[in-house]
DNA sequence: ATCATTGCAAAAGATTTGCAAGGTC
DNA sequence: GACCTTGCAAATCTTTTGCAATGAT
């Protein structure tokens, strides 16, 4: 939801997201489906977080000649982060995703109240890892970060209801 | 599961958590029950990271006296985290609890291969976190991070076969 | 033609809920 | 006695799976 400019022009990779998936079906001999294209198309669009249901609501409904069933959505979701152009997470139980190829490492601010996510970068958290794996003889593959709370404009959303109330 | 001395001789509070609960459960009106003693009991007896489950297994079964019912199990772990005795985050899914009143701050290190869970303590999280919501303009109410990998053992088992395989 | 992929229906796993019966204050 | 709690059964929600039909190479 919250991808700005600066942070998407640092996204520039070799290959883009379709050529790398098509690559990745080959090399296991997988095919190139029209459900697969169709789901391509639509993630990449826009580089959103979404959670599998966010995504079936933009598709194509039952009876559409472009029509991808929730089995099939779920499958190729997990294709997509097999072949490292998504990252999954979960938040308050369910999967959420997010564009990863070729994108900045980031963590995420997720305000309670609305539920939106915002990204974040934090430049000394890297090290700080490295420090514990390090100590721990840890083997790090990935992390996940997110920091819970209330987002500046459901903030002062609640402020200002609460004067509101104050005048009563 | 790897709670040490040293951690453990920093958890020291003013109310026991017993007591802590049932305050909580007077200011709301709500009733002392057979059941939310056993919970408490069992759940405080070590400080432990536990899910639903591997609570349940150490309850007593049905029939017995002190029976907790599954649904009653997760009511009152709801409680406990509300009244600030549990804390609760998601792995892989399935909720885990850990014990949060008077116990240091900290995250965890997650072991993909074993499923364990490491606590460490990172010192200077806590000032990057803060400089990133003052940033956004976020309240922080709290976060979790979750480091995956594989823990120093499960890495050294994996040395050892991969040498056995070598040498045929 | 071969074998991967899909959609359907159903299963699975974790957690929640409606409600009548029972327990606590 | 009032009303909070519980256990049961069933529902929910999200994701996964078996399998026969369909589609890609």
């Amino acid at each position: 939801m919250d991808r700005d400019e600066t942070t998407l022009e640092r996204y520039k990779t070799a290959a883009s997201p379709e050529e790398r998936f098509h690559e990745y079906l080959q090399s296991r001999g997988m095919r190139s489906t029209r459900q697969r294209q169709v789901l391509l198309e639509q993630v990449f669009a826009q580089h959103d977080h979404f959670d599998a249901d966010q995504l079936i609501e933009k598709l194509p409904r039952r009876g559409d000649a472009d029509y991808v069933s929730r089995p099939t959505v779920y499958r190729t979701l997990g294709e997509f982060v097999d072949a490292g152009l998504l990252k999954k997470f979960e938040v308050d139980g369910r999967g959420v995703y997010e564009f990863d190829y070729g994108y900045p490492e980031h963590d995420h601010l997720h305000c309670s109240d609305c539920d939106r996510l915002i990204e974040f970068q934090a430049d000394g958290l890297e090290q700080i890892l490295r420090e514990v794996a390090e100590r721990h003889g840890f083997r790090v593959k990935d992390h996940t970060l997110i920091v819970d709370g209330v987002c500046e404009e459901c903030f002062r959303a609640k402020r200002r209801s609460r004067r509101r109330l104050d005048r009563i």
